[in-house]
DNA sequence: CACAATTGTCACATAACTGTCGCGGAGCAG
DNA sequence: CTGCTCCGCGACAGTTATGTGACAATTGTG
C-alpha cells in the first residue's frame, strides 16, 4: 500500500508544490490549510507522515505536534517540521517537541523528497505494536485503553506508560532507576520510591480484572511483568 | 544469519556513507539520527553491534553507550564510538564507558569495515548470557529467576547472586574469602561463616526442585557447584 | 474560579532478608 | 578410637526493602 502523507501548510504555493513532488513518488498525499484541519485529518485518516509547517493558522504547527506526541491515536506518527529559514531556538524547540526530522524554508524538493523517503524507511522497525497481550491483559496504545478479562480497566497516564512499558518486555526486571529513566524521563528527578507508589496504584487498577497480581516485586532489584 | 548494524548518527552525510557499505558488506542495518531513536531501538531490534556517534541530539552517544553497559536488555552488546579527531580524553573517556573501540571521523571506510568485522568476529569469555544452564538448574538473570525441573525457586537476593556466580564458573571451588568478595563486594566485612549460612540457604532453596545437592562442599578450602 | 484527576512524598506497618551464635555431628590424622 | 578441626543448621534479633493510606501540590476542565 501506498504510504499516505498529510501535507500540513497554509502558502498553497509551498502546498502545491509539495503536492506536485509527492504525487510524482507515488504516495497519497492530502493538504490541510490550517492546524485545526490537520488535526481532524490526523485523527480520521491516520497518515503515515506529516509535513508540518511551523506556523499555521488557529493551531500552530508545535501545538499539533506536541498533540501527536502526548496522547494522540499514534504517538509515533513521523512528523517533519517545515521551518522559516534562521530560528535555530525554533529548530530545537521544534526536536524536542518530538519532530523526526525538520527542513528550513525554501527547500530543495530533491532534498526534501530524500528526508521524507528517510523518515518512511525508518518507520518499519520503530514503529510499534498497536497493541500488546500478555497474559490476560491487553494493552491498545492507539486506543489508549487497557483490558482485562473483557473489562476496561481505567489507568492514569503515569500508569499507562509503566504498564506499557512492561508489557513491552514481558518477564524483564527493571530497577526503579531504569523506571525512572525510561518511563519518566531521564530529566526529571523524582524519588526512586514513587516508583512503588505508581507500581502499588497499576496493581490496584489491574485488581479489577480479577486474577492474581501480574506484577512481581523482585526485592532489591525492582519490578516485572509476569510474562509467559 | 545477518549481522543486525545500528547507526547512531545524526549527520546524515555520515549515516548514509556508512548505510551504504554496511549494506554492501550484506548486515541488516539501521540508522537512528538521535540518542533517543538510538535507545528506542537498541530495545526493540537488539543489534548485534552499534556505531554509536559521540555527539547525538537528545540523548548524547556517551549516555547511550552508559545506559547500555548498565542495565540495558544485552550489557555486552558491541559498541564502535564514531568522536571527532583529537579529544584524547574524549577516546578514553569513551573506552571507558565501556565503548569496544573507536574510530575518529573522518574515518577510511575500508578501515572501519575492518574494525567491524573484527568487533563482530571476537567472542569475549567473560561474556555474560542472559540465560545460564548448568545440570537441571537454569538461571534467568534478566528475569531474575531460577528453574530447577520445570519448577522455579525462589531466592533472596544474596542467595541469588551467589548462584550465579556459581553458575559462572561451575566445577570451580571458591574459598569463602573470595566468595565474600566477589559476591558481597571487598567493601562489606562479614564474618566467614556467614558464607557457610548463605550456602545452606541455597542448597535448602535448590532441595525444592528435587535432585541431589549440587554444591559440593571442599573440606577447608571452601564451596564449588557440581558442573557437568 | 471551583472541581476532579493526577502526581510526588512522607510516615508507618509489615514482610523479607541478613549476619551471628551455638550446638552437634562429620571428617581426618595419629 | 581419640581428639581436634571443620561444617550444617535451627534459632533469633537486627536491619532493610516494600506496600499502602494520607496529603498537599499541580494540572487539566468547564
Amino acid at each position: 500500500m501506498k504510504p499516505f502523507v498529510l501535507i500540513a501548510e497554509d502558502e498553497s504555493a509551498v502546498s502545491e508544490l509539495l503536492l506536485y513532488n509527492l504525487k510524482k513518488e507515488d504516495y497519497d498525499v492530502a493538504v490541510a490549510a490550517d492546524g485545526e484541519e490537520a488535526l481532524m485529518m490526523i485523527d480520521e485518516r491516520a497518515p503515515d507522515l506529516i509535513l508540518l509547517d511551523w506556523m499555521l493558522p488557529k493551531v500552530s504547527g508545535i501545538e499539533v505536534c506536541r498533540r501527536i506526541r502526548n496522547g494522540g491515536a499514534n504517538p509515533n506518527m513521523p512528523i517533519i517540521m517545515l521551518t522559516a529559514r534562521g530560528e535555530e531556538s525554533d529548530r530545537i524547540r521544534g526536536l524536542d517537541t518530538g519532530a523526526d526530522d525538520y527542513v528550513t524554508k525554501p527547500f530543495s524538493t530533491t532534498e526534501l523528497m530524500a528526508r521524507v523517503r528517510a523518515v518512511l524507511r525508518r518507520i518499519r522497525p520503530g514503529l510499534k505494536e498497536d497493541k500488546i497481550t500478555v497474559g490476560d491483559i491487553i494493552i491498545d496504545r492507539v486506543a489508549h485503553r487497557v483490558m482485562r478479562n473483557e473489562g476496561e480497566i481505567h489507568l492514569g497516564p503515569t500508569e499507562f506508560r509503566l504498564l506499557d512499558y512492561f508489557m513491552q518486555h514481558p518477564g524483564r526486571v527493571f530497577s526503579r532507576e531504569q523506571l525512572l529513566d525510561t518511563v519518566w524521563g531521564s530529566d526529571v528527578y523524582v524519588e526512586a520510591r514513587t516508583v512503588d507508589v505508581h507500581v502499588g496504584r497499576l496493581r490496584k487498577a489491574l485488581r479489577q480484572g480479577g486474577g492474581e497480581d501480574p506484577i512481581r516485586t523482585v526485592r532489591s532489584a525492582g519490578y516485572a511483568l509476569r510474562g509467559d
